[in-house]
DNA sequence: ATGCCCTGTAACACTCCTGTCACATTTCCG
DNA sequence: CGGAAATGTGACAGGAGTGTTACAGGGCAT
């Protein structure tokens, strides 16, 4: 992926924002933030982001306000929009598509979640970019779709066993340490114990190594596990 | 490496600290330290470190409000935060996230663990800093892969034997007490027989020494081990 | 409510790592 | 040359780490 895309976070909450920053850089996106809605409207009119994470609730001016005026400006009429908002508003969210929301995710959040939305909006304003695959010696993971395909047949996975080994995938060959792996897959800030992910990383296994395909998946003992090619 | 990373130390008991210093001035940083919240906070302000290892608890100031008064103020916004955090105190670590700690170590913690997160978050922060790999004399430990390669083949380590090698490459040409190679292999802390680190050297060499290729680890009598060029 | 699938955890088996010991070899020094 | 100290080497028992299976609780659709 050459492309960039710059996304600009307008969320009060400092700890919040500078995970979901932490989260977004890791993804290879651009990274731009205010804390209340008056600056993000001003920051967002100079930088010309390619989408806006609005929290519902700012200091300055709330979130639905940011969206009404950012709709009623011919510069940024099309800037694609995710809205933050707390669980149980329900009707925030009708509120939100009113204003011109593109979509929606409810506090808390995975992270892989907002990221995938994000990236389904990118795609969906921007055909351009084509849809992200993952790739690695013939297995295709289409994130887009949630598929998984070795060597052209399809594979069946779990949501959580996809994540994880999408979090393999992005960077092939690199050793993730089992609590790492639990952060990409589970989400930051869940906790659960490190046999759990060698039990998923078993489920996926299994389900991969059809036939007498080898194994991709390296055990790096007392570190955690790779994407590898052919380990003995 | 040209440049050399600025790390802040805020820990309150002495005899960790001076540790941590010695370990982080091993690896090449410099170090900067306080051992209380407040004069923290002053200190980091001045010196401008590029990184701070963070205490929980801390005297005068908790750890979780230094991280907060970082995070408010725009020129400590973005410096990057390594929580230490004691053992079974998980809701620390979801708090610590919270309050924008960018990550976060257990104690008691492994020398070589703290500064392979420190070197993650400083690559995270300052890509340019894409230093991953030590290489000696046709001897490649890729930290990533956790691989190691000697003139293009591949060698199999084991985690501790691993760790060993990393540690007197780290430093090529400088010779490492056996206590301090248990400090940064095994662990800070960790008591082991002298002993111990010779059978392991012995386990690197054959495992390297294929074929007839020089040893390139160096035997100082009385004194310990170094990594060096073709020693008769 | 019912049944199915997903999932996290526990329990057990098994591999291979690993620290130590005992003995061999080398080095140093008088 | 002798002896002591330091280091190299091979063997081994115990254990940590991982693979594997089973199962109970929960979510979700019917």
């Amino acid at each position: 992926m050459t492309f960039k895309p710059l996304i600009f976070v307008a969320e009060d909450e400092v700890g919040q924002a500078e995970i979901l920053r932490y989260n977004l850089e890791q993804e290879g996106f651009k990274v731009a933030a205010a804390n209340n809605g008056l600056s993000a409207l001003e920051k967002i009119k100079e930088q010309q982001p390619d989408l806006l994470v609005l929290d519902w609730m700012l200091p300055e001016m709330s979130g639905i306000e940011v969206c009404r005026k950012l709709r009623a400006n011919d510069e940024t009429k099309r800037l694609p929009i995710i809205m933050l908002t707390a669980r149980g508003e329900e009707d925030d969210r009708l509120r939100g598509f009113e204003v011109g929301a593109d979509d929606y995710v409810v506090k808390p959040y995975l992270a892989s979640e907002l990221i995938a939305r994000i990236w389904a909006v990118l795609r969906r304003t921007r055909p351009e970019l084509e849809e992200e695959k993952l790739e690695f010696e013939g297995i295709v993971l289409d994130l887009a779709q949630h598929k998984t395909i070795r060597d052209g047949e399809q594979i069946e996975l779990s949501t959580t066993e996809f994540r994880l080994l999408r979090a393999l995938l992005s960077r092939p060959g690199r050793v993730f340490s089992r609590a790492q792996l639990i952060d990409l897959a589970w989400g930051t800030g869940i906790f659960l114990e490190d046999r759990t992910v060698d039990v998923c990383v078993r489920r996926i296994r299994s389900a991969l190594n059809v036939g007498d395909k080898p194994d991709l998946i390296r055990t790096v003992r007392g570190t955690g596990y790779s994407i590898d090619k052919a380990n003995k």
